[in-house]
DNA sequence: AGCACGCCGACT
DNA sequence: GTCGGCGTGCTC
């Protein structure tokens, strides 16, 4: 289909101007033009001649037709970093439909940051008479905005352009003006910052592959090679010396004169990362991260798209690095969920970086201890290669794990928040002089409510997931929506001695200092680190030996290494585990087998405990042997049984209005729509609406629904059309969507 | 961003 | 009157 219309954004950077402006395609360009083609077009007035770009095609005008100009030429330049990037975002919209705004915001960052790249100095000329003449003349004619400028100029002899402008209200004419006249000169300076600059050197390093590594390393190259497109999940566990492995791909990438998007997650982003890619690839490699202003990250973006660097390093907003040609994407760490966006588009890393890959002919490299089930399932499938390495290059012994059955704590009369072999082990660290990490799994904590005699945890009877507990008395699926009456006797057992599980650092901190009076203890929370550098502040404390037991949120277990640690405990391993959220089972696994990594780095051997009422539960097992492979079969099985990713592909939209009632009619619109017996037959299943975990946030009231269906463009479709239906629809106007990929 | 338009004070 | 500067608003 040949589209007669074309929304161009001008690449003039400017607020105003950030929006699609509707062109005719002329007839020879219909068949090259898509969405990210370069365009000259008339704008304005004059019709003066602009680049524009290209960001979807159309067969509406949607605007009045008589007024509509024609593309005057299209610039045929694919190969531009500009044109790629509106290509990404016209993916994004489709993938993830969003608008193309939101989609260009996420991909062009700062583009309203342009004119920060050159600072402009104004200065006065050095003919002091013809100054003084020129103002004279200037306060007779009465042209206020010259002579403001000229005074002030005079009192401080330079001015910073922009400053100037905003201070004294000038517009641009003004200070063109006066530099035509030869007043004032305009001394304008483009500052580039490499963040890692002034480090100086670092040290080289001597790099030699142990054979496994050499293998990894050697497969990579063969497969670029030969051109092979699959992605490669490298599944090494902790310690395994993956970042050696990603240098050498990325040398052999390099030296092909092509570049490097190394992701990684913003904590383990630490100096001594940053400091061995830098000893290999000097001033070639740059980094990014949050603590960077606009204005620097945009200068890392200008340097990649100038050639003045090989390598970026960053979080997963470092994808979207305009380099020319792409040689690797490694994601490390690659099951972590910050790689899942928050905002809108909320795209994963995962996903985009395929699709970057694709149009650069990279390599895509992931890597990971345990792989996310979803990348470890493709690359069952043969979707991805799968390299493993089983060797620790360190040589150290994983920790021996224990669970401890909270259960027969509580029949052996053990009431408090600690297992007996715990606070026996405690006590046995202190004595030794040794350091111990106790955690609380609080993410994705939605308050399941369980019986503390049996175990047995209140599920959703479709979802199988766990419900929450809402208040007043009742429980809820936020899946689908179900809802029932809080037992006051376990149906499983008859007991009565049902409640949620909810214990905080701070109760943690209080109940240890009263065992141990004489420990030394640290807390790390959102109290405690509230500063810039707060959490940093207190894993430097830790560091340094300061403190005997570190208590906190599983944030303690992700980032540094700690050598004198030789216990973690995870004091409530079944807050995560019961999460009301079909990945509960996956994020508890990774926490576990993380945690267990952190004890034991040094030459002593760590131990590892685990407190749980469901020790029988198959993630809780999988978790005390470190056995991914045993984990992922089983969960894998409840995937495919409940129909949830990756067995299944789901959508969710979430629909937030400050009016309940328009809210509600908004969602049984939709259910009529499209909620059919004929779509069921085609696979698709729709699932709730259900109330969010927060229903009303911020004077809103938010609920979901789900979409699941074993095939990928089915769904696809449905999003575009129930987009299309919502956007058609005047209820929807006071309702906030948005779809998330899960 | 850059251009036209229209308002308002100064000067023929 | 009318010339020219400066603010305002629009650009498919």
């Amino acid at each position: 289909m040949s589209a007669l219309y074309a929304d161009v954004i001008p690449g003039i950077s400017h607020e105003q101007l950030d929006k699609p402006f509707r062109y005719r395609v002329p007839e020879e360009m219909t068949e090259i033009i898509s969405p990210g083609s370069v365009v000259k077009v008339p704008f304005g007035g004059g019709n003066r001649l602009i680049t524009g770009f290209v960001t979807d095609l159309s067969d509406e005008p949607g605007f009045d037709p008589a007024r509509i100009k024609p593309i005057f030429k299209l610039v045929s330049d694919n190969e531009l970093p500009e044109s790629r990037m509106i290509t990404i975002a016209a993916w994004l919209k489709a993938e993830y439909g969003c608008t193309m705004s939101q989609a260009l915001k996420t991909v062009l960052p700062v583009k309203e940051k342009v004119q920060k790249k050159e600072t402009r100095l104004l200065k006065l000329s050095d003919d002091t008479q013809m100054v003084e003449g020129y103002l004279e003349r200037m306060r007779k004619r009465n042209a206020k905005a010259r002579v403001r400028l000229l005074e002030a100029l005079l009192v401080a002899g330079e001015l910073d352009e922009a400053a100037a402008k905003k201070d004294l209200k000038l517009t641009l004419k003004t200070v063109k003006e006066l530099t035509e006249a030869g007043v004032l000169t305009v001394k304008s300076t483009f500052t580039y910052r490499n963040p890692i600059e002034g480090a100086g050197e670092a040290p080289k390093e001597n790099i030699i592959l142990n054979e496994e590594q050499a293998a990894l390393v050697a497969e990579f190259k063969t497969a670029l090679d030969a051109g092979e497109k699959r992605p490669l999940l490298v599944h090494g566990i902790t310690g395994s010396g993956k970042t050696v492995c990603y240098i050498e791909m990325i040398d052999h990438v390099v030296k092909e004169g092509r570049q490097a998007i190394v992701l990684i997650p913003e904590i383990a982003l630490t100096w001594q990362t940053v400091r061995r890619f830098q000893a290999r690839f000097g001033e070639r490699v740059s980094i990014l991260n949050s603590r960077m202003s606009r204005g620097e990250r945009y200068d890392q973006f200008l340097r990649a798209a100038r050639g003045e660097m090989d390598v970026i390093i960053g979080p997963r907003s470092a994808l979207f690095t305009p380099f020319k040609n792409i040689g690797i994407i490694i994601i490390d760490e690659e099951h972590e969920s910050s790689y899942k966006s928050e905002n809108v588009p909320s795209y994963h890393a995962r996903e985009v970086s395929g699709f970057i890959a694709g149009l650069h002919g990279a390599s895509l490299v992931l890597g990971s201890a345990t792989p996310s089930v979803t990348s470890y399932y493709r690359a069952k499938r043969g979707e991805y290669r799968l390299f493993t390495l089983t060797r620790r290059a360190t040589g150290a012994d994983l920790a021996t794990c224990f669970v401890d059955d909270m259960r027969a704590e509580l029949a052996a009369g053990n009431r408090g928040m600690f297992s007996r072999r715990l606070l026996r082990a405690i006590a046995e660290r202190l004595e030794k002089k040794e350091q111990i990490m106790l955690f609380i799994n609080k993410r994705g904590y939605a308050g399941f409510v369980s019986c503390k005699s049996c175990g047995h945890v209140f599920k959703c009877p479709h979802c199988d997931v766990s419900l929450t507990f809402h208040k007043g008395d009742k429980l809820v699926c936020h899946y689908c929506g179900y809802e029932e009456h809080i037992e006051k006797k376990c149906p499983s057992c008859g007991s009565t001695y049902i409640y949620g599980l909810r214990a905080g650092t701070q109760k943690v901190e209080d109940s240890i200092k009263q065992i141990f009076p004489n420990a030394r203890v640290l807390r790390m929370d959102r109290d405690t680190t509230s500063g810039k550098d707060g959490h940093t502040k207190v894993l430097r404390e830790f560091a340094a030996g300061n403190a005997d037991i570190l208590i906190g949120t599983q944030m303690i277990v992700k980032g540094h290494d700690f050598p004198k640690v030789t216990l973690c405990c995870a004091l409530a391993a079944d807050m995560s585990l019961f999460a009301g959220d079909y990945r509960a089972g996956e994020n508890t696994f990774e926490l576990l087998v993380q945690a267990a990594g952190r004890a034991g780095r040094g030459e002593r051997k760590g131990e590892m405990i685990i407190q749980t009422y469901a020790p029988e539960n198959y993630v809780i097992e999988h978790a005390k042997d470190q056995d991914y492979i045993g984990f992922f079969n089983d969960e894998i099985n409840f995937r495919g049984m409940m129909n949830y990713p990756p067995v299944s592909h789901m959508l969710k939209l979430s629909l937030t209005a400050r009016d309940e009632d328009i809210l509600n009619r908004a969602v049984s619109l939709l259910k009529e729509k499209f909620f059919s017996g004929s779509l069921e037959e085609m696979g698709v299943t729709f699932i709730g609406p259900a109330k969010e975990p927060l229903y009303r946030l911020a004077d809103e009231f938010r609920v979901a629904v789900f979409i699941k269906s074993r095939d990928k463009d089915i769904l696809d479709q449905m999003m575009k059309c129930i987009g299309d239906y919502i956007r058609s629809e005047q209820v929807f106007r006071s309702v906030f969507t948005r779809w998330d990929r899960e």
